[in-house]
DNA sequence: CTCACGTTTGAGTGATCGCTCAAATATGAT
DNA sequence: ATCATATTTGAGCGATCACTCAAACGTGAG
């Protein structure tokens, strides 16, 4: 009987988000787990608790590959309205590239484990703060920049854009013309720019 | 033993609704069921044929209502405009009296079932399509009236309130304050009213 | 009352669930 | 080479899953 390497954490943890973010928590079963990770139960349980722990692991993986590439995307911007008005923009296009990379898994998880595995949903609402702090940042930028006006509010504006964040990932998860949601997203992003404050 | 009498199949389903619509399908094993409906397992069977039809009946009834009662306060309004706008107000207070009324079982469903039971999601994503309709529908009598301009577009101001009222329910289901949830709402409400054209 | 019919019953089906652990195997120090 | 240690292995655990069906039972016609 052939040995396996030993595994790497990393690529595995890679491999537990795909399939957790696909199937859902409830919906994604060991076997299916053994399978994609590569990994014997016991090499499993050994590496990772147990199913809830492997799957915590997996969702903040994904929280801070988001919450990086946000930030990112906020750095590299010219101006802060500009990036957050980009990022709305920049869902209309990857959706069909990548097709498992549909709708929030942090909203996706939020809505399936708050009955059974309150700790997880909680987890993800915790992100979800996070994300939306962020978010709010990004949008004070704005304002000690001048691109919106002092009276506006960056709290609200966060909601707001995570909101239109979540319902173009769903729009995607649909799956709508690729024509469509760039439409979608280009509104959303023009709206945005909108509110900019002429000088 | 006694034996139970004749099942009341609009009971029976409203119960089979609310356990679904707090547990998600995959989350709701026939024992959970069994209770609920006061139903043995063969009475179940014999009734609904299988745990994938009673949810998608289930499912239907939830749209039903939702369809019923957008129908109702449209129909009640003193105005179009006036009547979708209220019936974002009416979000932001009912939450708190029914604990289980939370988030859109119509998303919940699609985002929980697409990878494994593609003919549930697709159901609900009809649902979804059937409810933006008869939005659409709301905002081109607002559009007929006056209240809005002519160069209105009814369905992307119906997708826009339909993702409103997608978040807001989101919000309610995180268990956000009360105060702050009705803030929520009437700031949507008041943005959707400063649409209305003065004529 | 009697009995045929239709519904309800609930123990039990095989399959699958998350998970365990003793045995097998690789690795590193000597 | 040898052995101590660390890791992987995978058959199999009890529990639970969705589901079945022969027997028990209520009901209504005669």
């Amino acid at each position: 009987m052939e040995r396996q390497r030993p595994y790497d954490r990393e690529k595995a943890l890679d491999a537990a988000l795909l399939l957790f973010w696909e199937r859902g928590y409830h919906a994604t079963s060991l076997k299916d787990l053994e399978a994609a990770l590569k990994m014997k139960p016991g090499s499993i349980y050994a590496a990772f608790t147990n199913k809830e722990t492997l799957f915590s692991l997996a969702l903040k993986r994904y929280f801070e590959k988001n919450y990086d590439e946000f930030r990112a995307a906020m750095e590299q911007a010219s101006s802060p309205l500009g990036g957050l008005a980009d990022f709305l923009r920049s869902l209309g296009t990857l959706q069909q590239d990548n097709p498992k990379c549909r709708a929030c898994m942090l909203v996706k998880t939020l809505l399936n484990t708050t009955a059974e595995e309150p700790a997880i949903a909680s987890q993800a609402g915790g992100y979800l703060d996070q994300m939306e702090a962020e978010m709010a940042a990004a949008f004070q930028k704005a304002i000690d920049l001048g691109e919106l006006p002092q009276t506006a509010n960056p709290q609200r504006l966060a909601r707001r854009f995570q909101s239109d964040l979540t319902s173009l990932k769903i729009e995607a998860y649909r799956g709508v013309p690729a024509a469509d949601l760039m439409n979608s997203a280009e509104e959303l992003a023009q709206e945005l720019e909108a509110l900019r404050q002429t000088l």
